[in-house]
DNA sequence: ATGGCTAACATGGTTAGA
């Protein structure tokens, strides 16, 4: 049976305004087939399409002022668009998904959650067991799924530079790991881990302090993958490359490769 | 050292990020 190669990538860019020119730059070397984004920071009205479309992506977007915002672009066409979590009410626009090449791709911006004493940590854990939800309900529907962006926890001690410091805290807290698990007893796989990775593998790392510099970050933007879909994955790198470039977003993007069936 | 830096909105200083 032949396979056509599959690259899908998240990338937190911390406004898309400023981080155009970056996204421009890394799509000419990356070869990426779909890709997610979040933290666009813009209106819909004022969304680069055009820019985008002349990168040879299309797709959609679902943006506010100022905060949050995400995008799903891709080099084939992105069907059955849905924004937001269906039946969830929120001013916040934190999710996108449609389908493409056959496999459906949900973007997500998982809510921050600012501080565990923080009326947004009660949100971000109302907010993730919404997402379950619906989640569960996709995985019925689309055996090819994958669930991809910055989802704000460290799934492991493994993804925090200094997990002593971080004990307990905003993006590494119990409850938080605790949701983020519940997604994988799912059936959903961080399929970075199914492969060798190097020591000290983050995708964000704080604009303060040269975080960058020390390897003081953590892996908090992840790719899930169904089962049918984590089997067909071949690799999942961090491309810490643009986080190096002048004036950077603070997340690097993530890549997965899959080979998916060519029918 | 409880700060450090960046972006949006606004046009000085606040909010938010993680």
């Amino acid at each position: 049976m032949s396979t056509l190669p599959f690259r899908l990538a998240t990338w937190n860019v911390n406004s898309l305004k400023v981080r155009l020119p970056h996204l421009q730059q890394w799509l000419a070397s990356a070869s990426i087939d779909a890709l997610g984004l979040q933290e666009t920071k813009t209106v819909d009205a004022d969304f680069p399409g055009a820019e985008l479309t002349a990168l040879g992506l299309e797709g959609g977007w679902y943006g506010q002022k100022t905060y949050n915002g995400v995008a799903l672009l891709a080099r084939s066409p992105v069907t059955d668009i849905v924004r937001g979590i269906p039946g969830y009410a929120d001013e916040q626009t934190r999710v996108i998904a449609g389908t493409v090449r056959g496999v459906r791709v949900i973007d997500c911006y998982v809510p921050n959650g600012q501080a565990i004493d923080s009326d947004k940590y009660t949100y971000k854990l109302a907010w993730l067991s919404a997402l379950r939800d619906y989640l569960a309900s996709e995985l019925e529907r689309h055996p090819q799924l994958a669930v991809i962006g910055d989802f704000n926890i460290a799934p492991d001690d493994r993804d925090v530079h200094d997990p002593k410091a971080w004990e307990g805290q905003v993006l590494t807290s119990a409850a938080e790991r605790a949701a983020l698990a519940s997604l994988c007893q799912m059936g959903l796989e961080d399929v970075f881990r199914r492969f060798e990775q190097p020591e000290k593998s983050y995708s964000w790392w704080d604009y303060r302090a040269m975080a960058f510099r020390r390897k003081a970050g953590l892996r908090i933007d992840l790719i899930l993958a169904s089962p049918a879909l984590a089997a067909r994955c071949t690799g999942c790198t961090v491309d810490v490359e643009p986080r190096r470039w002048e004036r950077p977003s603070d997340h690097a993007p993530v890549v997965a490769s899959f080979d998916l069936a060519a029918d």
